[in-house]
DNA sequence: CGCACGAGAATTTTT
DNA sequence: TTCTCGTGCG
């Protein structure tokens, strides 16, 4: 069987086609990554005959995994299953799971998500006398995570006391997690990279094993994820990343851009191919994008861009008027005005999960929740407060987390208290002590407890132990739940203690959560609870579907996704960008890519919101419109310059004075190629010599 | 042991 | 504004 590659353009199919060496797609918003990827796995599979389990393929979620396997499967069928596809975490795991016997962890270790890291810290912050207002816990968990994400982690070596007892507080959480037999996602990577690093035959093995390897979204991988690559890639080059670098928005929490854009060095014979044919916007909007994204100076391909060929010429003709700017009073009147908005989109028949409201903080969802739920139009909010991190969730899988992982003390305290059972802090920790003092684990310690003590105490250890046993008796994980809930009079707990709105849906959530265990025991014949709880601490709600329902998210969840109408809310100095931000060049630069990636999820239509005021922590304060207004107001065709500016463009010659929103005047020295896309060097009266789009020039 | 209450803190983004 | 944490009482 061939692969058909007539549906791509020549770009696409070079990228598709070359496997020679180590390549680098540098892929614009919109521009069709994910076909090529998916059209390269299925060239490697039918074409050049690698088996599908050789192959490995990385990608940023869940979700963009299995869609990926989705349409894999449309092409090749359920060869696709075999394919190693998923998060570099999933990936690692899957690798540890197999390797267990060569981590400093006892064989069924459970994974420790974030919220119960951050309580184990805030634990030991407390025990070691340490101001917790002086040094936030939170403090500690950040620098954690950075030390574990650094090549002293991996080597094994001791880390430096970068901050007031930092190695004290360090070595305090590893004994933690040692005892608790618990690793964290940092850990996952990290352990995964120290094995392939140390030890020869395995890297060998895994090196055999992965043929071929391809990564999504190559801009936002830290170092070392890098290093995970390149040791299973070795010297092959059978590697390819797609990424590109004016989508880079997760330098925050130690994505290296420096891995795209140094990519070359990294890899020896690096081809590049760079796809710049974007499919889903509106010329309008795209423009928009290309003008703002001009005023990054950090970029890899100041020359290169997102741009509309042939395809799309049609669309030129009638691609205006799809950008609107709102100035709002305050965030209710914001709320009103996008919902109006939306109202309208649904008169004309756009399906609600292809409209998205997108801002910049969390909290800001809170005011578009209440107007849309006045006007009975379902949404999502899509983040937030993950699924699994719910409070009747998180309680339900302690039991299970108990059962799978018995040296789980965060599960055993949770367990023991929700429902209260008469099981309080002092007999939990009597319980622990035992463990630790007789090397057993905690279902151990809580039998031998239950023996010890007398009275009431002993009747409620019994009946806890009572209720972990009928879990246990259960096979399937959807009747362990049912267990639980039977077992401990869950529900009717919650019917109690919550207001009865607040109950039912937390019901309702644990429902789902049956749901999901349902699912995972159909497609799974062995009902292994330790993938389950693995499953359900990689998943974040971004994983969730949404269905019919219009979609609120934050911009870095909206990534990798497309809608037909896009609201980019809150633009306003301080918030977006956000104060922080603003100070610093690099930080003020990965604002401004967010605002890009927001604007290039747009297909049709396009909506920005600032307000005058904003309620921040119960206070109202006044807010100006954000510079990223100002840096597109002249896209917009209500603003008097309207898009002139892209027809004109093209008569651009040397020696014409030109105005640019940031530099301002100068005068073209040359130019190179023709239309939007024309490359020009600029000599500015004030800023000096700059090489830009010439899109992003009006003449003068 | 477990609840209720009050003070105080925290607010960026997440695999 | 909203959640978390600590304290004190029944």
């Amino acid at each position: 069987m061939s692969i058909n590659l007539s549906s791509l353009n020549k770009q696409q199919q070079d990228a598709v086609t070359y496997c020679d060496t180590p390549l680098l797609v540098i892929a614009g918003a919109g521009t069709g990554k994910t076909k090529v990827i998916i059209h390269k796995i299925a060239y490697l599979i039918e074409e050049l005959q690698i088996d599908p389990k050789n192959i490995l393929s990385v990608t940023f979620t869940n979700k963009a995994a299995k869609e990926m396997k989705l349409r894999l499967n449309a092409i090749i069928g359920n060869k696709a299953e075999q394919v190693w596809m998923g998060t570099f975490h999933s990936i690692c795991l899957r690798i540890l799971r197999k390797e267990a016997h060569n981590l400093p962890l006892k064989k069924g270790f459970g994974i420790i998500d974030q919220d119960d890291r951050l309580s184990a810290l805030k634990n030991i912050v407390k025990e070691l006398n340490i101001d917790h207002k002086k040094y936030p816990p939170k403090q500690y968990l950040w620098m954690i995570s950075n030390f574990k994400n650094s090549m002293d982690y991996v080597e094994n070596k001791d880390p430096d006391d970068f901050i007031h007892k930092f190695t004290d507080v360090f070595t305090a959480y590893q004994k933690y997690l040692e005892f608790t037999n618990m690793m964290d996602f940092d850990d996952m990577i990290a352990y995964t990279v120290r094995i392939l690093l140390t030890n020869d035959s395995l890297r060998k093995f895994y090196q055999n094993i992965f043929q071929y390897i391809l990564v999504d979204e190559y801009q936002d991988t830290n170092y070392i994820q890098f290093m995970f690559l390149k040791l299973l890639n070795g010297d092959t080059g059978k590697i390819c990343v797609v990424g590109d670098d004016d989508q880079s928005i997760y330098g925050w929490r130690g994505a290296e851009i420096r891995n795209i854009l140094d990519f070359d060095k990294h890899f020896k014979n690096v081809k590049t191919i760079k796809l710049t044919v974007n499919y889903r916007s509106t010329p309008d909007i795209l423009f928009a994008a290309n003008t703002l994204i001009a005023n990054n100076n950090f970029r890899k391909g100041k020359e290169l861009t997102t741009a509309f060929g042939k395809e799309q010429e049609s669309l030129l003709k009638n691609g205006t008027g799809n950008i609107a700017i709102g100035e709002c009073h305050d965030e209710i009147h914001e709320a009103k005005m996008v919902v109006d908005n939306i109202e309208d989109l649904l008169k004309e028949n756009v399906a609600p999960n292809e409209i998205a409201v997108l801002y910049r903080t969390n909290a800001q969802s809170r005011s578009f929740e209440v107007e849309l739920n006045k006007r009975n139009i379902p949404y999502k909010v899509i983040g937030g407060v993950s699924f699994y991190s719910r409070r009747e969730i998180k309680d339900i899988l302690a039991y299970l987390k108990l059962i799978d992982n018995p040296y789980d003390v965060d599960a055993l305290k949770r367990a023991a208290k929700n429902p209260p059972k008469g099981i309080g802090n002092v007999i939990i920790q009597k319980i622990i002590d035992y463990a630790s003092s007789n090397a057993v684990d905690l279902l151990e310690a809580l039998n031998a407890t239950q023996n010890f003590s007398k009275g009431k105490t002993a009747r409620c250890l019994q009946s806890f132990e009572n209720t972990l046993n009928n879990i246990m008796g259960e096979e399937k994980i959807a009747d362990k739940i049912k267990a639980i809930l039977k077992s401990t009079g869950y529900n009717t707990y919650l019917k109690q203690f919550e207001e009865q709105n607040e109950a039912a849906k937390r019901i309702n959530n644990i429902e789902e959560l049956i749901n999901a265990a349902a699912i995972f025991d159909e497609n799974s014949s062995d009902y292994d609870l330790s993938d389950f709880l693995a499953t359900t601490t990689l998943t974040t709600s971004a994983d969730e579907e949404t269905e019919k329902s219009v979609s609120l998210m934050t911009l870095h969840s909206a990534k990798g996704l497309e809608f037909h109408s896009v609201f980019l809310t809150g633009l306003e100095e301080g918030l977006f960008p956000l104060f922080r931000a603003m100070e610093n060049e690099m930080e003020l630069e990965e604002e401004r890519r967010l605002c890009y990636v927001g604007i290039t999820r747009a297909k049709k239509k396009l909506f920005f919101t600032y307000t005058n005021t904003r309620m921040v922590y119960g206070k109202r304060q006044f807010s100006s419109p954000s510079m990223f207004v100002e840096e597109i107001k002249h896209c917009i065709p209500s603003s008097e310059s309207d898009n002139e500016v892209s027809q004109n463009t093209s008569e651009l010659k040397a020696n014409t004075k030109v105005f640019h929103q940031k530099y301002g005047d100068g005068i073209i020295l040359n130019v190179k190629g023709n239309g939007e896309k024309a490359k020009v060097d600029v000599f500015f009266r004030e800023a000096g010599l700059k090489k830009m789009l010439a899109e992003s020039l009006e003449i003068l």
